[in-house]
DNA sequence: CGGCAGGTTCAGC
DNA sequence: GCTGAACCTGCC
């Protein structure tokens, strides 16, 4: 048992009880676009990540995840880490007053950087619903079937014997040629050598992959590599940050990199979801 | 039905 | 280095 002043959380053979809801909104730790690959289901939802699968929902108390593997949820929600804390922290920014308070619950999920790669080079110029349409062919298409019926999300070696033409029969558009050069280029060497790397140095090596731009790469390094120093700049960022100074997504990445530093991320799904689930419905 | 979607590439300065 | 046009596709 794991405990701080705003959760506790229970690990059990059958899953993981949370007590405290404050900092773990299901809803809106799915929602806000890190993940691609989850589902309604009843009261709640069912989430999978690499191979692994879970169902998880909102509880009167907290929240109840219910997985075979309860070690990997426990890792994925990032259930070790004080959020309480960080929403303390990122408060105190007179402007993240409201956008903080709104988006409390948020937790950044801990996911695979393969993953992560494959799917973000799908998000570019993309929107949500397609973007899971594309990822869940692509499990289905190149996958392992998983124990609870589903598919893995497939691994480098099984992306290998997919043509240009596969992805294109995804939906993938013009965004074939990028996977089919990404599951060529991204090797096991490519990923602990990124891992190893500080995070400016690990953002050059993501951008030189074919398909990854300063927008996907911060993705790839937040959702799937841990480094809360980055501040992916995408069109809600710029509609919501820009101005005559801060004028070019660079800008505005490096203002709020240097203003926020290892909390930049969290701050970065803070502003994001305030922009739009709050802000867009109140104006 | 045309614009838009959690941008990137490529060409031209 | 910086700027702007072109870009698959299917939701809204």
């Amino acid at each position: 048992m794991w405990y701080n002043p705003f959760m506790i959380v229970t690990k059990d053979e059958n899953g993981i009880s949370v007590v405290g809801r404050e900092f773990f909104d299901v809803a809106d730790t799915l929602g806000c676009g890190q993940t691609f690959r989850f589902r309604s289901d009843g009261d709640g939802y069912v989430v999978r990540t690499a191979d692994a699968a879970c169902r998880v929902r909102q509880t009167a108390d907290g929240a109840r995840i219910d997985t075979d593997d309860p070690d990997r949820f426990y890792r994925y929600f990032a259930l070790d880490e004080d959020y309480g804390e960080y929403y303390g922290r990122l408060r105190a920014f007179p402007e993240l007053e409201k956008a903080s308070e709104a988006g409390k619950g948020i937790r950044l999920l801990r996911q695979d950087p393969f993953e992560m790669i494959i799917s973000f080079i799908i998000s570019a110029n993309n929107n949500i619903p397609r973007i899971k349409g594309i990822v869940e062919r692509l499990c289905e298409r190149a996958g392992r079937r998983t124990a609870d019926g589903g598919y893995a999300f497939p691994t480098r070696e099984e992306l290998l014997p997919l043509s240009v033409t596969d992805y294109s029969a995804l939906g993938a558009g013009y965004r074939d040629s990028y996977l089919y050069e990404a599951a060529r280029t991204v090797t096991d060497g490519f990923l602990s050598e990124l891992a190893a790397l500080p995070t400016a140095e690990a953002r050059k090596k993501l951008l030189t992959v074919k398909g990854v731009g300063p927008k996907v790469a911060d993705c790839i390094l937040l959702f799937g590599l841990g480094r809360g120093d980055c501040f992916p700049v995408d069109t809600w960022m710029k509609q919501a940050l820009g101005t005559q100074e801060l004028d070019t997504p660079a800008k505005i990445c490096a203002h709020f990199t240097a203003r926020y530093g290892t909390l930049s991320g969290l701050a970065q799904q803070y502003i994001f979801h305030y922009a739009r689930n709050v802000e867009a419905h109140t104006r």
